[in-house]
DNA sequence: GGACCGCTTTACGTTTACGTAAAGGGAACC
DNA sequence: GGTTCCCTTTACGTAAACGTAAAGCGGTCC
């Protein structure tokens, strides 16, 4: 049976990040862990929010774009308009990671000619 | 024959910045245009320059981060040292953007699945 | 020659995302 | 009961990336 909670310190070591800035998504509502008397006590959706939270920040998310993207994952007590809301974030969301995905091709080619002028540089130091 | 020169406001049009932001990039060493008496003069050079900085923007990238894939354009002039510490860097990117590349296939994932959810909210709302 | 327009510099202000003390709670070990 | 951890709160500090006045230069249109 996997883990089911976890205390600051085993998610800061998780994913890299420091106890400070765990405890502030939780101040900017990305995160909602539960108490044992002062002790923050994280779940497995806690856990989760987390990782989305790292995963945005690595694509240049801001944290409130990223708690927008968390609160699309439920759909449950959300009256039609609302639900068209988030229909229309998604869609958002989708183009511009389409852009970043043509971004980083472009990027990647330049890379690539980058490499080839440096090692024909190297090359050309070799004489 | 196509323009070979632009004035500030007119590539703050062009990639919707502000001349503001044009010249911050200019002050933290990203560009560098000629100047007729006070006003500045950017040549195709800048542009190019330009078009790399709002590409790493989207990506979540820092000027600074911006300005060293820049200085990877040229390799000319460099030591076997600095060359060898360009290939370096050149690989260091490349694998961020894999990692980038991954993070946004799990993105799009998630947006199809949440998008699911939401039609069907939707749908059960309808009856 | 005055008004406007676009560009300029200087400089202080603002937002985001934390870092960094400082001071304390509580349970665990000796 | 003292020390050691790990956690906590409060609060001020900081780096990045500009925004936003304020004041001035230089050409042009009337």
């Amino acid at each position: 049976m996997s883990k089911t909670t976890f205390t600051i310190s085993e998610l800061a070591r998780e994913f890299d990040l420091t106890p400070r800035a765990i405890r502030f998504y939780e101040d900017q509502g990305l995160l909602s862990p539960s108490r044992n008397g002062l002790q923050r006590i994280y779940s497995k959706k806690d856990r989760v929010h987390l990782k989305l939270i790292v995963r945005g920040k690595r694509l240049g998310l801001s944290l409130a774009e990223s708690r927008d993207l968390i609160e699309l994952y439920d759909p449950t007590s959300r009256n039609k308009k609302q639900l068209q809301a988030m229909l229309d974030a998604i869609d958002t969301s989708s183009t511009r990671l389409d852009q970043q995905l043509k971004d980083i091709q472009m990027m990647q080619d330049e890379l690539t000619e980058a490499r080839k002028r440096c090692l024909k540089a190297l090359k050309e130091s070799e004489n």
